[in-house]
DNA sequence: GTCTATAGGTAGATAGAC
DNA sequence: GTCTATCTACCTATAGAC
């Protein structure tokens, strides 16, 4: 009973704390970081946030690691049995969605890139590695049935997240170049119609010749 | 004589601060940056840092001033008169060349907009926009003769910046998507080629239908 | 589990000799 | 213009009462 209890205020704490030091790392980065703000932020009191968390350094890895792991959950496939128009528009519209959702997680990622990607495992970049290669080897599958034109699947593949990825880590000058005002759901629809209308449209081959 | 000579060494200061300042502010964000390492990497005491520049904020200001003036010299048209196509193979080439070269500064905006952009000035701001409104402008008169096809030109700009912006930014995600190697000019020019192939493709019309 | 107090170190910025 | 010494404030992390 009591146990339990416990259990679910130690669960409920640490979920706070990695959401405020998410929000905070994103923006000052990890050197820019105060445990201060983080405490302010989770509204616990700074000695707390030490009680569950033995350093900053591990804070940040928890928060690193846990944004993956929702990344991975979410955006698992480009699936090689799919037409490649859909399979394409699907992981745009997730990753528009995604980025539109946790524009947060997106930023302290960008951050840790910024970084150096230091704090990034060896075990976490050879998932994205992993990652990547099967997605290169659906494409250039796709490119060997003459599905799609002949492109280098990996810039094509930096690309699709270049696009996506703009969306949410840098808001500032997205508002600026639509207008100056908030975005919303539809501002990420247009983007990804835009997407489609081009780079998907540039995909598929104009004189189908099949080998 | 000797005001020339101290002149000289002035300017060659200020450089050599603003230089070490920004990789570092690139790297580390502006709350994360500590005079004495912008001292050590400009080769000048801490003491001499503030001999030349009030604060923190004023050499920030500075680096960001500086970085912005560099982009305007050298990003300056995608002109009306143009080809679309030639207009935006040389745009992206431009911009991926000038990644290649100044990668810092690219990362260093970077770190600024996911900080939430509140050391741009409104007047620096305000000029983002125009250059965005002037080429939305220009896009649209393209779509309207019918030259391109019809696509929304604020997504489209940003889809180009976000390509081109990834590949100075997310080097350690580029070379791991690459195959773990240090990027070559010849990366760059295959960036290039692959965003021709999609996105430029796919703009230019099927059935071109002039109004 | 929660919170106050504080140790020990380092930051931004300045004074003032050379 | 250059540089050493130093002030004040704040940071990470911990000790220990409740």
């Amino acid at each position: 009973m009591e146990k339990l209890q416990e259990e679910r205020i130690r669960t409920r704490n640490i979920r706070r704390i990695l959401d405020a030091a998410t929000e905070v790392f994103a923006r000052k980065g990890f050197d820019g970081t105060r445990i201060t703000e983080i405490a302010e932020a989770s509204g616990l009191p700074k000695a707390n946030v030490y009680y569950y968390f033995g350093s900053k350094d591990d804070i940040y890895r928890a928060a690193i690691a846990r944004l993956i792991q929702g990344w991975d959950e979410a955006l698992e496939e480009i699936a090689l049995e799919k037409d490649p128009a859909e399979a394409f528009t699907r992981y745009v519209t997730a990753k528009l969605r995604f980025s539109h959702q946790h524009p947060t997680e997106s930023r302290l990622f960008a951050n840790e890139i910024l970084r150096g990607a230091e704090f990034l495992t060896e075990q976490e970049r050879k998932h994205i590695r992993d990652v990547t290669n099967y997605r290169v080897a659906v494409i250039e599958a796709w490119i060997a049935a003459g599905k799609i034109v002949r492109v280098d699947a990996r810039h094509l593949l930096i690309m699709l997240w270049a696009a996506t990825q703009f969306y949410a880590d840098f808001q500032p000058v997205v508002r600026d170049a639509l207008g100056n005002r908030n975005l919303e759901s539809a501002d990420f629809d247009a983007a990804a119609r835009c997407i489609a209308d081009t780079i998907l449209a540039g995909l598929i081959p104009r004189d189908p010749e099949p080998i």
